[in-house]
DNA sequence: TATTCTACCTAACGTATGTTAGGTATTAGA
DNA sequence: TCTAATACCTAACATACGTTAGGTAGAATA
């Protein structure tokens, strides 16, 4: 299973036009800027993930990030191209965990073994690790379109994931009788993103609530 | 199991004070006017449910409603206030929706099948049945926090139907092994949920999705 | 017929928003 | 040391929003 892509893009992006005038594209991102950017996608991230994309104002992120909204133009050509980098992130970012932790288990472990491992680093990173994913599966919906236009490769390529492993799950006859490998996929996914609207310690631990639910969905 | 409250809440609301100038609770709703109110609430929750609760304007709702916006303040004193009343028609018509077809099933049916029966009115609501219920789902954690708290006896009533049932099918054994009915509820009602994201015609009938997802929280 | 009420409309207010133009202190390089 | 780029800031612009005050045609009432 395969997650090549970086996180950033800066190394596969480097500028192909040296007028570009992006700073932190331009030399591999060793310039002071970088940790600013760095600071303004982590506070747009938490914001979107606990306000949402439309609640949250470029004088919100920059009050928290230590600068003035106008400032955030230095470092992002608009709102939506911010989203733009925030949501990409998170998808990438689930999407490594969740192909790490299927790496990571046993060469022979079982198509069940590979999806609860999925789930648990699934809902891991939404609810524990990353306000990048998180933010991304609660702003999605309210985005522009063209964003979402954007994301949608990254998207597919993470579902893809899911794919697999429920493809693997149904041949092995692991799913429950009558249920068809989409219908899980969806009710799957449907189950772990919704615990962004619950979930608290109360609950235990993300890795326990995956268990719980991998018990609903294979046998 | 029973579920007594009126949708629009006129009978048992009846003004008590003779000088209250909304229009629609002096005379039992005998107005001409109950008919527009009528029509902006159903093209608020129509809006609601497409767009998200922020993303609509008061004018939105008016053009399609044939009204200037500020004429939406002769039926509701806020955008608050008529969203309350679509979100709080949301939940009551699921509500009610979920008991009726629990109650119609044959008084011999067992916990699982009155389970199911549950899910698929819940999903049937929500996806062709009723505007508001969606938009009561998707607008809920977007809008301002003293309406959530407005909303939460009718949204603890409907969980209450949830907890009933899941009670049930624990008891009777039926829950898959190492769920409890918290996580159950949860699970179920976030899988049921999240269909807003995805669902279409191409993945089938609401009641096929729900026997589907019935197989899995249960044996 | 005269009056009052109903169900709107017009027009504006104040505020918040994303965004931009132009300026500036600090740093890096020649 | 001079120059130029960096990483901001200030101030404003245009637009959109929820909301309100005051007006008005038509229906209902006396």
């Amino acid at each position: 299973m395969r997650c090549d892509e970086t996180e950033t893009g800066l190394t596969q992006n480097v500028s192909l036009d040296p007028l570009n005038p992006d700073p932190a594209a331009r030399d591999g991102g060793a310039k002071r800027s970088v940790a600013s950017r760095q600071q303004i996608l982590d506070v747009a991230a938490k914001l979107f993930r606990a306000r949402g994309y439309t609640e949250t104002s470029l004088r919100d992120i920059g009050k928290r990030a230590g600068l003035k909204a106008g400032s955030l133009y230095y470092h992002f050509a608009s709102k939506e191209e911010l989203a733009a980098e925030v949501l990409r992130i998170g998808v990438k970012r689930v999407h490594r965990a969740v192909v790490a932790a299927v790496d990571s288990l046993d060469p022979t472990a079982d198509a069940k073994a590979r999806l609860g491992a999925a789930m648990a680093a699934h809902l891991e990173t939404l609810l524990d690790a990353s306000d990048f994913t998180s933010a991304h599966i609660r702003c999605f919906p309210h985005v522009p379109e063209t964003l979402r236009a954007q994301l949608s490769n990254d998207r597919r390529e993470y579902e893809a994931v899911w794919r697999s492993l429920l493809d693997a799950a149904a041949t092995s006859g692991a799913l429950p009788p009558g249920m068809d490998q989409n219908a899980a996929r969806l009710f799957i996914l449907g189950a772990l993103n919704w615990s962004l609207e619950w979930y608290d310690v109360t609950h235990g631990r993300p890795a326990q609530l995956a268990r719980s639910l991998l018990a609903a969905f294979t046998r």
